[in-house]
DNA sequence: CAGCGACGCTAGCGGTGCTAGGATCATTGT
DNA sequence: ACAATGATCCTAGCACCGCTAGCGTCGCTG
């Protein structure tokens, strides 16, 4: 009885190690470089073994981005919790935001603009996201006046993502980028 | 010399017809429909011929891109025009530019999420999205207070683009759209 | 110890963007 | 008038993609 736990110890670590593989490839060469096959390769195993963890490319993605969700929030978290004021709060969580963005553009990626499959606005959201959408929430509150509060942040997320993702896809020059941030934490500000 | 001439025209006609083919494509059944082999199919001729006339597939989809921005600047400046006051010009050209994204989801794409490889913050940016952006940039003036002015428009530009994008790809719950949207008006109305 | 079931492999399917090479046809020079 | 030249467009194919069918092997169970 103890070797199927060992099996199942070790199809656990290799799932893991999927995941890992996944995510160090994408954040080292971008996710077109995260193939099957070489995903395949890289755990040393063959390809088929993939689909019986993961129904299809998408749900590893979807598997990583989930760990990043955790990650955000984390940052999320620590930003807020270091910040003087409620302003300033509202500022450094921006920036936290941002530099996640920045420094993980794969996983961002994953997270936010491709992997549609995941579940977002319904039900059972990734606890993780839910929480990192909990933390920016806090942060606006004080800020938010009369405003519905999820409303209010949805509309701050809203700018923090279009600033991200204008800038890494070119639209915007990278010059500038921290004025543009200041103007959106102004405009949050009240 | 008038053959000429007439390959010439016809050659035009036909790069005008590859533009056209891939946009309704892409409209009717959006990017991942649209390959090369279908292009060519509904061109009549063969898919090496789309090599003659353009680099790759990124540069078709650049130049259905480049017909968007002349159509969206269209729209901001209708409805910039229209509007009857400053303040109402911000949430006219705001609902505008929602609606080109919401109608035409895979123009947009092509425009801002995907080919990046056509210029957008270096020289010779296409003369419409100059167009457009000035359009933007005109709305907000006379209420980007002591903000420089391109940087506040960048800002506003990235609102609308976030909220375009997180709702189209499910991050954001369709109803609740136009109190965000709301929002977002608000808070770069002053 | 025989039978069975789970597991992971090889091989392959239908598709992608893109390209090499040859055939065809109009234009040009003699 | 005819041959050489050049442009034009097609067939065929490359290397790769995500994914799956089917088989062999190995270990557990009766």
């Amino acid at each position: 009885m103890s070797t199927q736990a060992r099996r199942e110890r070790e199809r656990a670590e290799r799932e893991r190690a999927i995941v890992a593989a996944a995510r160090d490839l994408a954040l080292a060469e971008g996710w077109d470089a995260v193939t099957t096959r070489r995903l395949a390769a890289e755990i040393e195993y063959s390809q088929p073994v993939l689909y019986s963890h993961f129904k299809g490319k998408d749900a590893i993605m979807a598997a990583v981005a989930v760990e990043g969700f955790a990650e955000l929030a984390d940052a999320l978290a620590m930003a807020r919790a270091s910040a003087a004021s409620p302003r300033q709060a509202v500022a450094d969580v921006a920036a936290a935001y941002v530099a996640f963005a920045e420094q993980r553009p794969a996983l961002y990626d994953a997270m936010f603009t491709l992997a549609v499959d995941l579940p977002f606005a319904t039900q059972d959201v990734p606890t993780d996201l839910a929480r990192g959408f909990a933390e920016l929430a806090e942060t606006v509150r004080p800020v938010a006046g009369d405003h519905d509060l999820e409303t209010f942040t949805e509309t701050f997320w809203s700018g923090l993502h279009g600033l991200v993702t204008l800038m890494r896809s070119g639209r915007l020059r990278r010059p500038g980028h921290d004025r543009r941030l200041a103007v959106l934490v102004d405009r949050f500000s009240r």
